[in-house]
DNA sequence: TACATTTGACCTGG
DNA sequence: CCAGGTCAAATGTA
């Protein structure tokens, strides 16, 4: 930031910002008029004469515009942020060369390519994005390994937390050496419900799974038409360990995935989510419970199971509160009033970028079919 | 052979 | 010093 004071820059973004909402506010109208049922979200400013419905073809092509614009909004303020993180990133030197063992901290520098953005502070102190889920199983379940969620996931350790009663779990992407995807996950079986696995996701991922998943659910219909079942893996199945693979026997009687949404703030706004399938970001009122489909939902499941497990998707605000930087984007001057959605410029993905509408959808009731707002949001 | 998991050692921040 | 996070050699599996 030498030529480009920080106040500008602040200013600047807050324009940018208050031009998002804006478009968001447009989008939420579009969409109220084009889905009457879901009105909730629109109870205070109904707004300007042309209801006239029926035209869904315009509808669409406002939606598409509105879209763009919020995409443009996107791409700007991530540019802009990215451009102040960047100062800090390329400090710090790094050599790109693969492997000698553990030469310990020069050696970390360049371990983690994508890691730049936390390079001063390499392994506690991880500022990317966090957030948790809370996967509930059946009681009796036998359950170890890991929780499928899409991805490829390579265990990569395990460790006894000091007042848990269950060791940790420790994941990361599998396509982490080689296309650098940072995203990692732990999985901690819960003390007073044994039924409950917390999964803290942190990071992004940038490898070629993420189009893979999220290529194709460029809307919401798309993604639910898509991911019509859950595919379960079986610990007896001598490959309860691969997580690569996942039978379909049990995609009958586990049709879908219900998610309970429970926002832990209650005295705030409305719950930030990141799906880890798309990194869509999803936002819920306070308690609302849908039905979500999961590509693949293997590991954890036992033969037992007959029913349907409970998904507590909790909200972890903290990464945001902390501010995060996604990529090489730092995300922290936002303020929490203001928007928090950025698309990298550099989308490998061909998805359409929508927004979430975070500042509406604590008045929204879901609908019974789960409702993703699919965002290019890390990517 | 390639890839995943296990597990003890190591490192870092508090 | 300790707890949590990560590494990497050893081991397992397809």
């Amino acid at each position: 930031m030498e030529n480009f004071g920080e106040w500008d820059q602040n200013k600047l973004k807050n324009e940018l910002l208050k031009g998002m909402e804006l478009a968001k506010q447009l989008q939420i109208q579009l969409n109220v008029r084009s889905t009457p049922s879901s009105s909730m979200a629109a109870s205070s400013s109904s707004s300007s004469s042309s209801s006239s419905s029926s035209s869904s073809s315009s509808n669409d092509g406002c939606e598409l515009l509105v879209q763009k614009i919020l995409c443009s909004y996107e791409k700007a303020l991530s540019l802009l942020n990215s451009y102040g993180a960047q100062i800090n990133i390329y400090e710090s030197p790094s050599s790109f060369n693969g492997g000698s063992p553990r030469s310990e901290d020069s050696d970390r520098e360049f371990k983690d390519p994508f890691d730049i953005t936390n390079a001063n502070s390499f392994r506690k102190r991880n500022i990317l994005p966090t957030w948790t889920q809370k996967f509930q199983v059946s009681p009796g379940m036998a359950i170890e390994g890991s929780l499928d969620d899409g991805f490829a996931w390579r265990k990569y350790g395990q460790k006894g937390i000091l007042g848990a009663k269950h060791p940790r779990g420790y994941y990361r992407c599998t396509h982490r050496n080689l296309q650098g995807c940072q995203a990692t996950k732990q999985v901690q079986r819960s003390d007073d419900d044994p039924t409950i696995f917390e999964i803290t996701y942190r990071g992004k991922h940038s490898c070629s799974q993420v189009s893979n998943l999220s290529t194709p659910c460029t809307t919401t219909s798309e993604f639910q038409q898509q991911n019509q079942g859950v595919v379960v893996e079986l610990p007896d199945q001598k490959k309860a360990q691969n997580q690569q693979t996942s039978p379909d026997a049990l995609l009958d009687s586990w049709s879908s995935l219900r998610v309970i949404t429970q926002n832990l703030d209650t005295t705030h706004e409305p719950t930030l989510q990141f799906h880890p399938l798309c990194y869509d970001r999803v936002e819920f009122a306070s308690t609302s419970t849908v039905d979500v489909n999961f590509t693949e939902f293997s590991s954890f499941l036992s033969p037992t199971t007959s029913g349907s497990g409970l998904s507590y998707f909790s909200a972890s605000s903290s990464g945001l509160s902390e501010g995060f930087v996604v990529g090489n984007q730092n995300l922290n001057n936002l303020q929490p009033n203001n928007c928090e959605i950025f698309s990298s410029p550099t989308s490998a993905l061909n998805t359409q970028t929508t927004t979430a509408l975070d500042f509406s959808f604590g008045e929204l009731q879901m609908e019974p079919t789960f409702s993703f707002d699919n965002t290019d949001f890390f990517s």
